[in-house]
DNA sequence: TCTATCAAGTTGTACTATACAACCAAAGCG
DNA sequence: CGCTTTGGTTGTATAGTACAACTTGATAGA
C-alpha cells in the first residue's frame, strides 16, 4: 500500500496529464462542438435554460467570454434567447431543437468513447471511481 | 449501488467538469508557468532532457507549438538547447538550474494545494483514487 | 557519389478561447 | 429623481494552438 505522499503525487500527475489532453481529445471527438460549447449546452439542458451570468459563474468564465460563446452558439442555431418579461435586462437562454439534437448526438458519441475505454472495468470499480471524482470535484470547486 | 450506465455518466461529467476548470485554475495557482509549460518542464526533468519532437509526440501537440513554447521557456531561462553532435538537426533540451528551481517551486505549491484539497481523505481512498486515475489514463492514452 | 527523400525545427498566418476594461441599459433604492 | 447594482456587449490584447511552407541536415537507393 503506497504512502499518502505517493498517492498525492500520482493523483496530481495523472489529473494534470488528463487535463493536458482533454481539450484536444474533445475537439477530435466532435469537431462540431468544442469542450466549452459542449459543457455550456449541457448545462442549459440540465437547467432547462438559464442566464449567461449563471453560466459564467458556474464555469468560472468571464461574462464577456460567455457572451461571445453564446453568440456563436446562437449563430449556429443551437440556442435561443428569450428576454425575461419580468426583467428586461435578462435573456434566458434555451436550447433549440437543433441544439438539443446536436448535444444528444455528441453526448452519445462521448458516451460510446467512455464505454469502450472503460469496457473492462467492473461495476464496482466504476462506481467507486465515479464517487471519487464527485468527491474530488465537490471539494473546493473553485480550484483545480 | 448505481448502475454501470450511471457511473459512466458521472465519470464523463465529472472528468469534463474537471478538464474545464483545470487550465484556469492552474494559471491562477502560478501565473509564472502555464499548465502546458509546467508539463513540458516536468517531462524534461523526468526524462533528463529530450527533443522537441518527443515533447510534441508525447503531448499530442504540433511541432510548431512546441517550438514556440520551448522558445518562450528558453527566453525565460528555464531550458537550454544542446545540439546533438551525432545529428546536427537535433537539439536536446535540458532544464537549467533556474528551470529546475521554478519547476520545483511550482510543483511544491501544486502539491500543497492538492494536500489541502484532499486533507480529509483517508489513505486507502487516496491510494484507490490514484490507482483508478492511473488505470484510466493508461487505457487509450491517445483519447480524452 | 549524387540525388531524392525524410526528419527536426522555425516561421508565417490564422483562429479560438480567454481576460480585463469600458461601456450601455434596465432595475431598484434612497 | 439621481446613485448604485446587475446583466450583457464590445474593444482590445494575449496565449495556445494548428497547418502549411520553408530550411537544414541525414540517409538510402540508383
Amino acid at each position: 500500500m503506497p504512502h499518502r505522499a505517493d498517492s498525492l503525487d500520482t493523483i496530481q500527475r495523472e489529473l494534470t496529464a488528463f487535463a493536458r489532453r482533454a481539450r484536444a481529445a474533445a475537439a477530435q471527438l466532435h469537431p462540431e462542438l468544442s469542450l466549452v460549447s459542449y459543457t455550456l449546452l449541457a448545462h442549459l439542458q440540465d437547467q432547462q435554460g438559464c442566464r449567461a451570468t449563471d453560466l459564467a459563474a458556474h464555469y468560472l468564465l468571464d461574462k464577456s467570454t460567455v457572451s461571445r460563446q453564446v453568440a456563436a452558439l446562437e449563430r449556429l442555431g443551437f440556442v435561443e434567447r428569450r428576454t425575461d418579461p419580468q426583467d428586461q435586462r435578462v435573456q434566458v437562454l434555451h436550447l433549440t431543437d437543433r441544439g438539443t439534437a446536436v448535444l444528444d448526438q455528441v453526448a452519445a458519441s462521448r458516451r460510446t468513447a467512455f464505454e469502450e475505454r472503460l469496457a473492462d472495468w467492473d461495476e464496482d470499480d466504476l462506481a467507486r471511481f465515479a464517487s471519487y471524482l464527485l468527491r474530488y470535484n465537490a471539494s473546493g470547486s473553485a480550484r483545480d
